[in-house]
DNA sequence: GATACTATGTATAACTA
DNA sequence: TTAGTTATACATAGTAT
């Protein structure tokens, strides 16, 4: 039942493609008849199915003939102007696609660091060999950026403030290669660096991870 | 978050009917893309959007016009024989809205009917004022036709046969208004009326019910 | 081959930033 | 406003009848 995410390819076998067919041109008017309702438009569609050599069309012969006619007087080179084409239509998938790909990658650099930064608390030290500098400005952000949150936590909940006293927050940085912003994460990585601090620091980190988005 | 099922009319907001419409006019276009791709015919779309002259179209001016000059060429008789016109489509929901209400009601009455029964056995007897003769015909319909399953189940689980020597289990009726099978459900329902008999019918019949469909 | 069903993928109304 | 998010309604591929 709907195992494939849709193979956007002809359809081999006969009956499975008919069946689509029928299915899926009956849902394409029920679209364009509510487009029409909904947004008080015109439009048509005309279908060449396989099984006729007369098109399927919507709304009726004459509506059809009434949005073509309006189309028609119009030069070609206009008409192409506002046309969604296939090269555009295209483009727009592909730009889709990479963009959800970049945030994919965004998000597992996130939950590696985050595992970077665990193991590291519950090492008590960091490892300097086994991260990059790219890493290690990742997991200063990280942490900057759970110390903020728990700031927030600490105020809002009106405790006492235990690390230190918290400016009201700024917006936090959206992106960790903000190189003022890392170099921030970098003292304050370092400031965690000694075994209390740290056990302190993992108890408030789960807290703020918690409340945190 | 879509809480409301459609309402199909006339947006009035105008930011509501900008926004539907360009997520509605997107996704129908992807919409002909698909169909075209997995079923490999032709199809062209021509959406007239309130914020511009001229009309979006799909999937390109040269596309357009050749499917639009094939449809041309056809007299317009023709043209008519195989559309999918407003009339037809509004017929096809109506159709299709009936049909759904019929179900309802055909699960609504199964569902009183139940009631009955179980309201009958409670009691012992069957209050004969406070059902029609359609509801007794139901009843007998339920009852014959639960009293089926409980053969059928008593001998696909290889158990004595306590009630009655079920022949082989014909197809089951589809519906309770046969008046022969009516009778013959009134015949088993007359069979069950003393205490004892009501007592196990009710267990095996909570056993066919569990079974059944 | 049409119809019905159902589990799953897709579209999208309302919302947030 | 346009873009991104989320929860819910809708579409539909595969299956059974």
């Amino acid at each position: 039942m709907t195992r494939k995410k849709v193979k956007l390819a002809f359809i081999e076998n006969n009956t499975a493609r008919k069946s689509a067919y029928n299915k899926r041109k009956k849902s394409l008017v029920k679209k364009v008849d509510e487009l029409t309702a909904l947004c008080g438009i015109d439009a048509c569609a005309i279908i060449y199915g396989p099984y006729d050599a007369q098109p399927e069309i919507w709304p009726s012969p004459s509506g059809v003939q009434e949005v073509l006619s309006k189309f028609m007087t119009v030069p070609e080179v206009e008409q192409s102007r506002k046309m969604m084409n296939q090269e555009s239509f295209l483009k727009q998938r592909i730009s889709k696609s990479e963009k959800q790909l970049q945030k994919q990658r965004r998000d597992n650099r996130e939950k590696e660091t985050t595992m970077h930064m665990f193991r590291c608390l519950n090492a008590g030290n960091i490892v300097q060999n086994s991260m990059s500098v790219g890493d290690l400005n990742d997991l200063s952000w990280m942490i900057d950026h759970n110390l903020r949150a728990i700031g927030r936590r600490m105020e809002s909940d009106d405790r006492e403030n235990i690390i230190h006293q918290s400016p009201p927050p700024p917006p936090p940085p959206t992106a960790p290669n903000n190189n003022e912003i890392a170099m921030m994460g970098h003292g304050h990585a370092g400031m965690a660096m000694n075994n209390n601090d740290l056990i302190q620091s993992q108890m408030f980190m789960d807290m703020g991870m918690n409340g945190y988005e």
